[in-house]
DNA sequence: CGCAGAATAT
DNA sequence: GATATTCTGC
């Protein structure tokens, strides 16, 4: 458990965030190999993008407002209006999202329903637009009279979650 | 050839 | 467990 992962995905950026904090050229290429050598350097890629509640929330509105199965990756991604995020990284999210689901309601049902990790349910779902450079708005609308089936997903991080501007490095 | 989904790796 | 990457099907 020495775990010296001390990744501190949270703290993005809390308060002040002027001085171009994170410089990523890091590429350690090093390849495990059977050498007596300690290159334990891979996995500590540390460029993974933190989907953060607000940004949750966007992919959810997108997603609600195109119907859970019809929502796309690019079209989730086009309604979000995110400028940077990949549809990769999307799609990966996405099969979390689904994946969430699966599991979540047929294992139930309908008897225990309270989950075990203390979801708390969201009921602000606005769509705050984050950065927008082109005429691309979104006009969406959201209830929370959705179904209480699909009641899940979310997990309110701490107090860290404010959004404003999001900037993960590219 | 691009996109979406699952499978797999980090 | 979460996210990225890879592979396959469409």
């Amino acid at each position: 458990m020495a775990a010296s992962s001390a990744t501190d995905p949270a703290t993005t950026r809390t308060a002040s965030e002027g001085s171009t904090p994170l410089e990523n050229e890091v590429r350690d290429d090093d390849m495990e190999h059977s050498n007596g050598e300690i290159t334990d350097i891979r996995g500590l890629r540390e460029c993974r993008l933190s989907w953060t509640a607000q940004l949750h929330r966007q992919f959810i509105a997108a997603v609600k407002h195109l119907g859970e199965d019809k929502a796309v990756p690019k079209k989730i991604l086009g309604i979000m209006n995110v400028k940077h995020l990949t549809r990769e990284q999307v799609a990966s999210h996405l099969q979390k999202y689904r994946m969430r689901q699966k599991k979540s309601i047929p294992t139930a049902s309908r008897s225990k329903c309270f989950d075990q990790d203390g979801c708390m349910e969201i009921t602000d779902y606005s769509l705050p637009k984050d950065d927008l450079s082109s005429g691309s708005e979104c006009m969406l609308e959201e209830r929370k009279d959705y179904p209480s089936e699909d009641l899940q997903d979310l997990q309110w991080d701490s107090d860290k979650q404010e959004y404003g501007p999001c900037l993960w490095n590219f």
